[in-house]
DNA sequence: AAGATTGACGTAAGCGCTTACGGAAAGTTT
DNA sequence: AAACTTTCCGTAAGCGCTTACGTCAATCTT
């Protein structure tokens, strides 16, 4: 016999009105409900996930997708971050988060390659990073279940999104360089082309250089890693000889960029100022310290959850493109003399615990 | 209508048929199984997961439980590692992995009041973490879901537990001090006692010491940080001045150690070896890149899920305690040569796709 | 005061599967 | 040839909830 019966026989009411009471359905009066509520907390009585979501078709979960070469990926626990926030806002509310990481196969076949996805184990399909391709995305969203999109951007549809503001993040710290420091020869170091975050920096960069009446040099790469960073500090430096700064699209790269350029004879910051993106845990731990950019990465999670309950509860929301603002960190790697707090460099490794 | 019942209406049988087809269970002839499945797959059915599991009440789904401050912590995605390779074991097998990180107060409340575990949403819990305390999985396993432990372990309990071998990679790195670099003063920089496996690491070290015949020095400090390690050795340096290496109980302390000899006047491998443990992506980059054990992050997550699909189909595991051996990994931090790998150090960043 | 409305609740159907049970046909044993 | 197995399959119950509908009393209309 299920609890729910136990429970409303005890109490001699149906089960009818236990369910409204429990759920906070019209047609209870107040003193019933609060006698439900109050006889359901003493026996622990949770009404079964399954049988619930058999009838309302609604499971109270949602999939984070990322591709399984990202999480965890090498340098810096982007996506998990990600995902924490999500699981923060989201098991407030008591939806559940399932990780579903995405090989190149699975990418190939689609979504329906993917029972989690076809036998209506979840309600949302939140997508992180740029390197899920969009045909992938749009057949999982002509699917029943809503899917929302987390550091990409796919344009032309009216996908939700949520996304650092990568543009203006980097038009600050080019800025930096220029009015700051003075800087007149500026490159930029960029990741793989195509990619939204990596394209939107190099935007910011362009306009900053735009606005302060400079030319723009620009090195692409494919890539976005160490190796990366150093392959193209070393194009960078052989075509514009009198280049005095770098700003490298993510941390990353800029690392291997202070590496090689130390090879190539240049001190940073001395001779060579460079600047990243993201403000990994290393950044700070890097030598010089890393002047870069702040993304607010598990807020970025909380954000998305929030989107997806608003979604769930049909709140509108007339922006579906949402953009959390970044906060320039200057160090040291740009020239800039080193904070007290800085001086205690390590103190400084990012705690999971921010809000 | 089902889709099941179009499918049997479809094909001239019952819906039992139908489930008997799909499910591999006896009593339908090879002919009909064939044809359901071909058909199955032409319309491309797949049976609900919610009726199923009301049924059969089991998810398919397990949720992996770490504490909110270590995921991901901010020096190395250690349990986002774990997860991942608890979802690629999983996942291969249709089974889906929910993530919850539990804050103080869900510790300290307990299992009970976590909705998720509640509602008969999941089948198993694996718990990741030495942090979580041996009360709150007691509770947990005393309810109706399988429990297992992963890098954390319970004595007097027959929770299947997996973890690294951290007691052997701790006696490698230690005789490799000993053996290949003839110390004799050799401190151990140990982390917050009571954590299992800075306590397995600080065992093996005692071991490989009195097996050299040689006197251990340890100095216990709270915490595992960067900042712990260079507390650490400050003390280990002041106790025992004649110590000419230390070995750090996981990589972020020696990097700690490392640069506060170095502000100390000591020099890094020449006056005092450093060692880590863990080979976090950072270990490679450090200057100079760490000597350091390899523990098989994603690889004890896959074994986990190996685990937990052995326990889904009663297959008896007699060994309810799993080890995964770990990899001494020689950089120069100890004071050997550089060997040409490591010349182009960052080349050598762990990838997530490691098998 | 008769009818119309409202609020609170129970009845029962049904969500989409799995599975115990039973029956018919075919094969096997005496 | 009768009696027993075995194989294959259909019938129907039921998993534990939610919700459309119906009922009945209490309250509100004119």
């Amino acid at each position: 016999m299920s609890r729910q019966r136990t429970l409303a026989d005890q109490l001699g009411v149906s089960t009818a009105t236990v369910s409204r009471a429990l759920n906070d359905k019209p047609g209870v009066s107040t003193e019933t409900r609060l006698r439900v509520v109050a006889a359901a907390r003493e026996m622990k009585y949770r009404p079964n996930a399954a049988a619930r979501a058999l009838t309302t078709a609604t499971t109270r979960t949602v999939v984070f997708a990322v591709h399984r070469r990202q999480f965890p990926m090498g340098i810096d626990p982007f996506y998990p971050g990600i995902m924490r926030g999500l699981e923060e806002t989201l098991g407030a509310e008591h939806y559940g988060v399932m990780l579903l990481t995405l090989s190149d196969t699975d990418l190939r076949n689609g979504p329906s390659s993917l029972p989690v996805l076809q036998e209506g184990r979840v309600d949302a399909l939140v997508v992180a990073g740029p390197d899920i391709p969009p045909q992938f995305i749009l057949a999982a969203a002509s699917g029943s279940l809503s899917v929302i999109l987390v550091d990409n951007v796919l344009r032309e549809t009216a996908i939700p999104t949520v996304t650092a503001d990568d543009s203006g993040g980097c038009r600050a710290v080019t800025c930096h360089l220029v009015d700051v420091h003075g800087h007149t020869s500026i490159a930029l170091l960029r990741g793989t082309p195509g990619w939204v975050s990596s394209d939107e920096r190099a935007t910011g960069y362009c306009e900053a250089m735009g606005a302060a009446g400079l030319e723009p040099r620009v090195v692409s790469v494919e890539g976005t890693t160490i190796e990366t960073g150093a392959k193209a500090v070393v194009e960078a430096l052989e075509t514009w000889p009198e280049v005095t700064a770098v700003v490298a699209v993510n941390d990353a790269m800029a690392i291997g960029a202070i590496r090689e350029a130390r090879k190539l004879g240049r001190r940073v910051p001395e001779d060579l100022a460079v600047v990243g993106f993201d403000d990994i845990s290393w950044a700070v731990l890097s030598d010089p310290p890393l002047t870069t950019v702040r993304v607010p990465i598990v807020q970025i999670g909380r954000r998305a959850g929030r989107v997806l309950l608003d979604h769930f509860d049909d709140v509108i929301t007339v922006a579906s493109r949402t953009t959390l603002s970044t906060e320039l960190v200057v160090r040291t790697s740009c020239g800039c003399a080193p904070s007290p707090r800085d001086g205690v460099a390590f103190n400084d490794v990012r705690r999971g615990s921010d809000r």
